[in-house]
This record gives C-alpha cells, sequence and structure tokens, in this order.
DNA sequence: ATGGTGGCGCGGCCA
C-alpha cells in the first residue's frame, strides 16, 4: 500500500507540532505540504528526521512555500515549470519508486479579473503544458496540493452564493478541466459523489463550526492508478484542534 | 452590506 497526503499547514512553524503528530498518527508515506511560509535555511528537517521522514522543499520568505515529507528519499525533484520564471515557490515534483508526485500551490487569484487572476490563468496554463510533458514520461502520476479550485457545486457550501467568484469561476474549473482531461482523476470523488465535504473553511465567521467550506485541496491520480486508489478521505480532525490550520489534511490510499 | 480571523512582522499584504 501507498499512501499519500496533502496539508496546506498555513505556516510550517506555527503548525510543526500537528504536523508531527499527524504523521505519527497517519504514518503516510509522503506528505505534500504547501504554504509552509518559512525559507529554505530555516526548514525543521531534524524535527522530522527524528520521527523518520526525510524532506525536499522550496520555501520563500513570508509567503508561500511547498515541501514533500517521505519515509523513502525523493528523486529527481523540480521546483519549477520549465516554461515559467517565477519566484513564488508553488512547484515541488519528485519521484517515489516508480510514482512521480507533483506537488502543487495553486495561486489564490484574489478576485475574478483582478491582476492576480491573470496570474493564475497563466500559471494554470504552464502547469497544463509541464502534466502534459510529464504524463508522457510517467505512467503512475499523483498531482496533489492546494488547487485553488472547487471542482463542481458539490464542493461549496453555498453555490448560488459563491456563483461566478474566485475558486469558482467557469475559467479556472475549464483550468482544472483540461488536466483531468489528459488522464487524471479526482481521487475522492471515485468514493464519494455527495456535496457537502470540504477542506477548507474560512477562519472568520464561524465557518468551521457551522461547515461552511469548500473543497479545494485535491489528489489527482492518473488512469494508471485509478484502479489502484483504494481511498481517499478528508481528515477533520486537525481543523478541531487549538490555532489549527485552515485546510483539513487529504489522505489516499493506492494498492501500489 | 459589512466585518468577521489568522500569519508574518510591526504596517500592510495575503488568504
Amino acid at each position: 500500500m501507498f499512501t499519500i497526503a496533502t496539508w496546506n499547514v498555513n505556516s510550517l512553524r506555527v503548525r510543526l507540532p500537528h504536523v508531527i503528530d499527524w504523521l505519527q498518527d497517519k504514518q503516510p508515506d509522503v506528505l505534500a505540504l504547501q504554504e509552509i511560509k518559512l525559507t529554505d535555511d530555516v526548514f525543521p528537517s531534524e524535527a522530522l528526521q527524528e520521527i523518520g521522514y526525510q524532506a525536499v522543499f522550496a520555501g520563500q520568505k513570508t509567503y508561500n512555500g511547498v515541501a514533500l515529507l517521505s519515509r523513502e528519499p525523493a528523486t529527481n525533484t523540480i521546483t519549477d515549470f520549465p516554461s515559467l520564471d517565477d519566484p513564488q515557490r508553488r512547484v515541488l515534483g519528485a519521484n517515489f519508486g516508480d510514482i512521480r508526485v507533483l506537488n502543487l500551490y495553486v495561486p489564490n487569484g484574489s478576485e475574478v479579473g483582478s491582476e492576480k487572476y491573470a496570474y493564475k490563468l497563466n500559471w494554470l496554463q504552464h502547469l497544463y503544458q509541464y502534466v502534459q510533458a510529464e504524463r508522457e514520461q510517467h505512467e503512475k502520476m499523483i498531482i496533489l496540493g492546494d488547487f485553488n479550485i472547487a471542482p463542481d457545486d458539490r464542493d461549496v457550501h453555498d453555490p448560488e452564493a459563491w456563483q461566478d467568484s474566485i475558486l469558482v469561476s467557469p475559467e479556472e474549473r475549464e483550468a482544472l478541466q483540461k488536466i483531468l482531461d489528459l488522464g487524471f482523476h479526482d481521487s475522492f470523488r471515485l468514493f464519494e459523489s455527495e456535496a457537502g465535504h470540504f477542506s477548507w473553511w474560512d477562519y472568520r465567521a464561524a465557518a468551521f463550526r457551522r461547515n461552511r467550506g469548500v473543497r479545494i485541496d485535491l489528489i489527482l491520480a492518473s488512469d494508471a492508478l485509478k484502479p489502484l486508489c483504494a481511498s481517499c478521505d478528508t481528515d477533520v480532525e486537525p481543523r478541531k484542534l487549538e490555532r489549527p490550520s485552515d485546510h483539513a489534511p487529504v489522505l489516499a490510499q493506492f494498492d501500489c
């Protein structure tokens, strides 16, 4: 069994105790982190090593930053799309055995029509190009992370209120669909077709308590991995802790 | 309709 998870931790410095507890509880082979919000020189490699996890990472000051924590070493690591020169650290690709893993922190986009929205759509185009090329080289591939896109209205607590806004706009959803059309599957939807299952809840207005969230943290499995996917679940428990991340971890299991 | 919270870092940006 190969188990892999994604978690936007919103500062690894603050959330390190939660991450360590969760790793010890769930023991995944790989955990992809987003928004670590720290520079490489202060990455907590030793604390993770002590509980049996190695790390590769691409950090920056204050914002963004991604990492892959794993029991076995990562190989063939990349931290950028070849076609995009971007100072923002949002991409981390690596192999774990014969599985190609791509950890993403997709830009939020702020507001539809804004400069940040244009950056998001452009970034997604470069992602598409990269995945298109990678797909030809790797049968077993997993793309996971904070996509900052809710795939469809089941993934939004109040679709009418959210209509055409950031995270759900048609252009964003089309960009995600294009990537799925390269031969990927939303693991969560292989097992659950009902609405109301979320991975992010705003810190404000008691959104978590009222389950007013969106499902934007995804694990995409390639065609070859789809039949091997045994489960995919959101773990809401860490969201209930003191000083939680605003995102919950999502964990998938594969029979390989 | 607005503001509500949290992280970084100490004012304002970002989510």
